[in-house]
DNA sequence: GGCATAAATTGAAACGTTTCACTAGTAGAT
DNA sequence: ATCTACTAGTGAAACGTTTCAATTTATGCC
């Protein structure tokens, strides 16, 4: 409550407004060791008093432990990406922990730096959402337990969603609808979940329909030119688009050359951005159960730094089907 | 390089395996003391060698200064502040700093808890974007300093957007399309700021047209219901919404009932969210500079951690209009 | 060559905690 | 009464840095 000086009072200042060893007053307030009633009761009665707030860095240096986790991902900017910040951060706030953000923008470059900045800052532990495959990056984080979130890294602990099941999904559901030629967008080819979406889309594709083309594009509303081109053969009544934000740069495309979707052009995404259901059309689209990921990562990480010696653990989600209207018939 | 334990080595190390003290591989590698050329670089050599990394809890306990900045957002989930906090986040790193992100969930308990968080964690200075005028959570903070983001709380340094210069604009422009029964949906009035666009607006509309009704909502896509009747009195041919979420809940309630934007009801938002330009029709608004803005706050937040008692700085951007699709003449 | 001065180097204290190893009581069991 | 076994409480070391004050070494000048 009330403050005396400017200062925060330190441990020591407390014990000895309280007429205690500061051990004692330690073993209080955190409830440590074996204090006596009376005594435990005074001591937290003078540090409520003083305003006492322990020094975190003091005791990060003695315990080793921070309290603090490192949620590293390549661009905040990504509609995927804030909803499962959020729950990460309220989680480990639940669990007594705070986070620590830093956004790679994509680069490789910056991800090794943001990694070693936060081993150094002692984080205790870091999840991590990679922008590529490149295992290399990682070792920057040297022997901080991590958990990796949409990549199948070896060596870490790993949460992914089962994205075959999700390319396979869509691509029967555009068949379903009796789209022969379809084209695959799928997002930039250096992330293994961008792979995997279009390559099991592309399989089922090619063996129960014919595939069209098959291009990839950034994680990004703009399309490259040979996107924009395979778009523009129109060679595909369909297209299965690997993340949402493409799909809805597809969409805008086609609406600008005059197609309609899904009269003229079916399109299904991925992801479920929130901005999904509000498009127009609203985008059809396979879902991940993301909030659920975001908080079995933080679960998983906490378990690791408990028990660092456990086995790593890979956990992998199923994905659904959301229909909306960006899917219709071929046109005839 | 290569370590050679599991460990990181500490400084004492270095300096035993350098044949120096441990003050002299302090200086060296901190550049501060007054080192010989060649010790120096025998040092650094060594810490490379040895893979050397500065405990930072260790030195902010020491120097009292974590090199961290605390980042209090209420909903990162809203679209207006993941590219706020990526800005905050990358230039903050520049100037040597890591951001703590705790998200409020829109709420002042919450709220206060953070700020009481982050203090304790020892955070160097606080960017804080609050969720209402109470500057009661505010006492939280401590002496920490503190730039606050979008309101104007007294006793901090602040920075705003000119929100009433914005109510006007939004309010001249619909009156420039000739309509004259106007409706004003505003933010949640416990926000200073959204308070001030809509009065700004409805002076205006009361002077030089009519002002059709007032009403305000939470800042998100669903519309309360005082906020559905006003806009199903249809007496309004035009509305200003304070938020461009919000606007986009109106267009989708609007289309829902079979009306059409701008041909029957014009809308003009604020903010500039990603999704204005998606929406359809593109949605009209009010933008803010967000960028400029988070960038001044890092380095109004830097110049208040180095001069402590400059006196506190209000600095007020202006805002601009943005002509999209959601604005046109009143039918007739 | 000697002296003053500056540069380089060092030992040790200090930052605010936690925790180990110990002492002093207290109570129950014999 | 004595011993045992706890419980309460304490002093001091340790965590990895920075930095002050003191010391040693080098440099320049007459």
């Amino acid at each position: 409550m009330s403050e005396t000086s400017g200062r925060r009072p330190t441990l020591k200042e407390v014990a000895r407004a309280a007429g205690v060893s500061v051990a004692s007053a330690s073993y209080a307030i955190n409830g440590t060791g074996s204090v006596g009633e009376q005594t435990r009761e005074h001591i937290l009665a003078v540090a409520a008093q003083l305003g006492y707030r322990p020094n975190l860095s003091a005791k990060a240096m003695k315990t080793g432990r921070t309290g603090t986790i490192g949620l590293v991902v390549p661009d905040l900017t990504n509609p995927f990406f804030p909803s499962l910040a959020q729950v990460i951060i309220q989680t480990a706030r639940q669990r007594g922990y705070s986070v620590l953000l830093t956004d790679t923008e994509g680069s490789p470059d910056a991800e090794r730096q943001s990694l070693q900045l936060l081993s150094e800052r002692g984080v205790d532990g870091v999840i991590w959402f990679p922008v590529s495959d490149d295992s290399a990056v990682g070792e920057a984080i040297g022997g901080t337990p991590t958990v990796v979130l949409d990549r199948n890294l070896a060596g870490y602990d790993v949460i992914h969603a089962d994205y075959a099941q999700g390319g396979e999904l869509a691509a029967r559901r555009l068949i379903a609808a009796g789209h022969t030629r379809i084209g695959v967008i799928s997002g930039p080819v250096a992330a293994s979940s961008a792979r995997q979406r279009a390559q099991a889309a592309a399989e089922v594709i090619r063996t129960e329909a014919q595939l069209a083309w098959q291009v990839s594009n950034a994680f990004s509303l703009d399309l490259e030119p040979a996107v924009l081109a395979a778009i523009d053969s129109r060679d595909a009544t369909a297209i299965v688009v690997g993340a949402d934000l493409i799909a809805i740069g597809a969409i805008r495309h086609l609406h600008a050359s005059g197609l309609k979707v899904p009269e003229d052009v079916s399109i299904i995404g991925f992801d479920d951005i929130p901005w999904a259901p509000l498009n127009t059309p609203p985008l059809s689209t396979i879902e991940m159960p993301s909030e659920e990921m975001a908080l079995e990562a933080v679960e998983l990480l906490l378990r690791r730094i408990a028990q660092p010696d456990e086995p790593r653990r890979r956990v992998v989600f199923n994905v659904g089907l959301i229909e909306r209207a960006s899917v219709g018939p071929p046109p005839r």
